[in-house]
DNA sequence: ATTATATATTCCAATAAAAGAATATAAGGA
DNA sequence: TCCTTATATTCTTTTATTGGAATATATAAT
């Protein structure tokens, strides 16, 4: 029940389905996220550790950089099904629409020196 | 969004979730709930909006009971995607081991005048 | 009409969640 | 070693969520 809950609190947040949409796309680093969200960076590296302990997604540092990616689900039933779910799931939303349009032109050298 | 976001609100707490696994042995009246859950009336009343109010659930008033039952999920197709996927979730847990054990001895005549 | 009963709603207290500002950490380069 | 930069954590404030007690509503029976 407890893993249940956890992967469901996870995705009850419009930003953290944002972050599993965007990476959907490609993997993105927290700059790269920030920027996509217009957020401020310490509530997306949150958001993150949120959907991380839920099993959804997973990271991979790079120097500096640490790149997130959506989590294969091997070690939670229903985070891969959940995940196999919004891959179909709100792909005709106007938010995530907006976001994954400009999700291409993100240049992670550019925004994070801002 | 928002209709995706109240599905897993809805989904993101234990007693709803509970509540969801009763309703897939049988319809229920509030205080069958209330019975089996162990909670308050009126805490179960506002779990049931909850629910309702998400499409996973329905009623239908029968004098002064109320029996809720799991939505046919016709006009919320992650309710009723969710609604599919709990069915064979969740089926081992202790807490909906032991309720569903007791369901089939559930007597609303009885329970209702405590 | 009055009463009894099942459910819904309101109100309040306690807890949890979310946001950003400030700060800490970690890794690379000078 | 010192500085810069990307990310994580802490702190604080604001807002949501949950629970029960008290109250309101609705329906049936007398």
């Amino acid at each position: 029940m407890k893993t249940f809950i956890k992967v469901m609190k996870a995705l009850s947040d419009p930003n953290r389905v944002k972050i599993v949409k965007l990476l959907q796309q490609k993997m993105m680093c927290v700059c790269e996220l920030r920027s996509a969200l217009k957020i401020s960076q310490p509530s997306v590296s949150k958001h993150l550790k949120i959907l991380e302990e839920a099993g959804l997604v997973d990271y991979q540092k790079d120097g500096l950089w640490v790149n997130y990616y959506l989590s294969d689900g091997l070690h939670n039933p229903y985070a891969a099904s959940l995940l196999g779910n919004i891959k179909h799931w709100l792909n005709d939303d106007p938010q995530v629409v907006d976001m994954v349009k400009i999700t291409p032109f993100l240049n992670r050298e550019q925004i994070c020196k801002s």
